[in-house]
DNA sequence: ACGCGCGATGTTTACGTCAACATCGACGCG
DNA sequence: CGCGTCGATGTTGACGTAAACATCGCGCGT
C-alpha cells in the first residue's frame, strides 16, 4: 500500500501511445480495439485489453470529441429543481439519453433575472453539447432576447410555440378538460380554479383549457386565483376560496398547490369531498396519502423526457426538423377528494 | 452576404483560424481575445470580437479540455430523482458548480442491479469530467465492487465511511437527537421510529441515534418499522404504529413516510397530535401544509450540496485530501404535529 | 509456382486550441 | 543617437484520437 502511493499526482493519465507501446502494437490498433472494431486478431485484441487493464486506460473524450466533431453529449437547460414535473422529467430525459448513449450536461439558471438566462445560454454555448433541451418555464425564455448558436439543435418543453423549436409537452387542454368535466359530471353547477402563475405557460393553457370546457358547457366561469405552484402559495389563495361558501369543486393547477388548499378547507372546516371537490394536476406519489386522497390528473414525465431527447437526437443525427408538437395526453387518477355536491340543506344541516 | 453564406454549413463550427482570417490577425490573437488576456490592442480586439460575432463563433471546448488537459466539469451520479433530498441537493450542486466555473455532467444509474452501478461508473470513467460527486445511496455502492479510475477526485455524500474518499453530509446523528428529544421533553414516555429502508445509511444511522437518546435518557426501546422513504410505505408502516394505542409519539425517518403516518392515524381515528406526535425529517416545502402542519429536522440540502463541491474542487485543483467528514448540522422546525401527551384518562374519554 | 485478394496491422495526418518562443517596432534613457 | 526594454503580434508544435491510406504476409486458384 505504502509503496504504490501515486505521490506524484500526474494530471493526464495513460494515452493511447502508452498503451500501444506496453501491448507492443501501434496506436491504431489500440484505437480499434476500444472502438471494438472487428478486424483485429483475438490474440492480439487480448494483449491490447490486457494492456489497457494493466495501465487503467481510459479513453480521452475530449480527444475523441475534437476527432470526431461530436460530443455525444446533450445539455439541459433547467431553472429550478424544486418543483416535482421540472424533477420528473429531468430524471427521464437522463435515463432516455444515457440509454441512447448520451452525456447530460446539466446547465442551472441561476436566478430569474433576463441575464442570468442569456447567462446559462453563453454557457451552454461553450459547452461541449451536441444539442440542447430547455426545460425552464417559457416566459423567461420570452423576455430575454437569448439567441442560441446557430446549427444547434434544440427541443424545448413546456413552451410557446413562438420558438422555431420542435416543442414536446403534456397536453395540457386535454388533461385540464378531463378535471373540469369529470366534476361537471359528478353534478357541481360550475368549477373553480387556483392556476399557477400567469408567466407559465403549462398553467396559462390549463387556464384556458378550464375556462373553455365550462363554456362549452355552458356554466359560469368564476374569477381564477392564482398561486405559483408552491404548496404555500396555494394555502394562501386557498383560504379566500374557503372563506366563500359558493365553492363547492376547484380544479387546481398543481397538486402541490392543492395540498395548500386542502389545509386551508380544514382550517375553515369544510370538509373535503363533502363541502368541497378537488381536483389536482402531476399525480406526485404523495397525492395519494393527502387527507382525503387526492383525485388528480396524471402526468407521464417520463414520456416527455423519453420523447424530448427522441426529437432532439431525431435532430442531431439526421438535421431532421419536427415542427409538429408532441403532446403527451394525461389520465384522470380519481381518488376521494371529489363527489357529487351536498344540497344546501344538507349542507348546513351537516 | 449571399455570396458568403456557407451553404454546406456541416457539422462543425467556425474555428479559430476562420475568425483570424476575417479579422485578418494570426489565431493566436484570437486565442488571446477569447481568454481575455490583456496584451491585445483595444482597436485589434474590437476586430477581432466584430469577426466572432459575424460568424457566430464559440470555442470548441473538446480541444480546448485537450490541450489544458482539464475539462471543468464535475460528474455527479445518482441513483434517483424522487426523494426530495437528491432533488434538493442535485440543485445545490449545480448551482455551486456553476459559480465556480465547472460544468455538470449528469450520470444516472439507471437501476438497483449491482451491473447497472458498475456501468455508470464506466461510463464515467469515459466521461469528460475532472471529479465525481457520488449521490446515491451508499449501499448500492458498497455491494458494487466498485472501481472508479485511480487519479479521479470523488466526494461521496450520504454513505459509509469504508471508502477513502471525503464525505459530506447532513448530520444525521444530530438531527435524530433533536428529534427523538424533542418528543421526550414533551413528557411521552417513549418514542417509537418508522425508519428508512435498512440499507441506507442515513436511514441507518438516524435509527442508531434515536435508539441511543432514548438509552441515554433511561427509556425503553420500541421495535422498530421500517419503510422505504415513499409516503407510501410510511402509510402501511403506519398501519401498524396507528393499531396500537401504546403508540404516543412517532419520529419518521423522513416527511414523505411521515405523511402517509398521518394518513394512517387518521383512518384509525387517532387524533395528531392530541393522541400522537409526530416528527419527520427534511423539511420539504409541503410539510408545513400537512394537516396538521409538521414538526420537522430541517436538512440544509443547499450546504450540502455547496460543501461537497468546494471539497471535490479543492481536490481537483489542489490534490488536497480532506479525510474529515463534514457534517452539517440540522435544525428543528417545531409546528403543530407534536404536543405533551393526553394522559390515559383524558385519551380515552375523547 | 505465381500472383491475386484479403485480413491484420502500421504510418500519416488533421481535428481546434494555446503555451512557449520568436519577431518586430516604438519609446526612453544615458 | 544607439541600445535596451517592453508591448503587440506571429509561428510552431503538441495534446490524444481515428480516418484514410499504405504495407505485409498468407492462402487459394489455375
Amino acid at each position: 500500500m505504502s509503496a504504490e502511493e501515486p505521490s506524484v499526482r500526474r494530471r493526464r493519465g495513460p494515452s493511447m501511445a502508452d498503451v500501444a507501446r506496453l501491448a507492443g502494437v501501434s496506436g491504431q490498433t489500440v484505437s480499434r480495439v476500444a472502438n471494438d472494431r472487428h478486424n483485429v486478431d483475438a490474440v492480439t485484441r487480448e494483449r491490447v485489453q490486457a494492456a489497457m487493464r494493466q495501465l487503467g486506460y481510459r479513453p480521452n473524450s475530449a480527444a475523441r470529441a475534437l476527432r470526431n466533431g461530436e460530443y455525444r453529449s446533450i445539455g439541459v437547460i433547467v431553472f429550478e429543481l424544486h418543483s416535482f414535473g421540472t424533477t420528473r422529467t429531468l430524471d427521464a430525459i437522463a435515463t432516455a439519453a444515457t440509454i441512447r448513449g448520451y452525456a447530460i450536461n446539466l446547465v442551472p439558471v441561476l436566478d430569474v433575472t433576463q441575464s442570468a438566462v442569456t447567462n446559462a445560454f453563453n454557457r451552454l454555448g461553450q459547452q461541449a453539447v451536441d444539442g440542447v433541451i430547455i426545460l425552464i418555464e417559457a416566459y423567461t425564455l420570452d423576455e430575454a432576447g437569448v439567441r442560441l448558436p446557430d446549427g444547434l439543435p434544440v427541443v424545448v418543453i413546456d413552451s410557446s410555440a413562438h420558438y422555431d423549436y420542435p416543442i414536446v409537452d403534456t397536453d395540457q387542454r386535454q388533461g385540464a378538460r378531463l378535471a373540469t368535466e369529470h366534476l361537471l359530471e359528478l353534478g357541481h353547477e360550475t368549477v373553480w380554479h387556483l392556476g399557477g402563475p400567469p408567466t407559465s405557460f403549462a398553467a396559462d393553457r390549463r387556464r384556458q383549457s378550464w375556462e373553455q370546457t365550462l363554456i362549452d358547457h355552458g356554466r359560469e366561469v368564476p374569477p381564477v386565483v392564482d398561486g405559483d405552484w408552491t404548496s404555500t402559495s396555494g394555502y394562501e389563495a386557498g383560504r379566500r376560496l374557503a372563506a366563500n361558501d359558493a365553492v363547492t369543486a376547484v380544479f387546481v393547477g398543481n397538486d402541490q398547490m392543492a395540498l395548500g388548499l386542502l389545509r386551508a378547507l380544514y382550517e375553515r372546516g369544510r370538509a373535503v369531498p363533502d363541502d368541497v371537490s378537488v381536483v389536482g394536476f402531476d399525480d406526485m406519489e404523495e397525492s395519494a396519502h393527502f387527507w382525503p386522497p387526492l383525485t388528480t390528473v396524471r402526468q407521464t414525465f417520463s414520456e416527455v423526457g423519453r420523447r424530448s431527447v427522441d426529437a432532439l437526437i431525431a435532430e442531431i443525427q439526421a438535421g431532421e426538423h419536427h415542427h409538429a408538437p408532441v403532446a403527451v395526453p394525461t389520465e384522470l387518477i380519481i381518488r376521494q377528494s371529489t363527489a357529487p355536491p351536498l344540497n344546501r340543506n344538507q349542507h348546513r344541516a351537516q
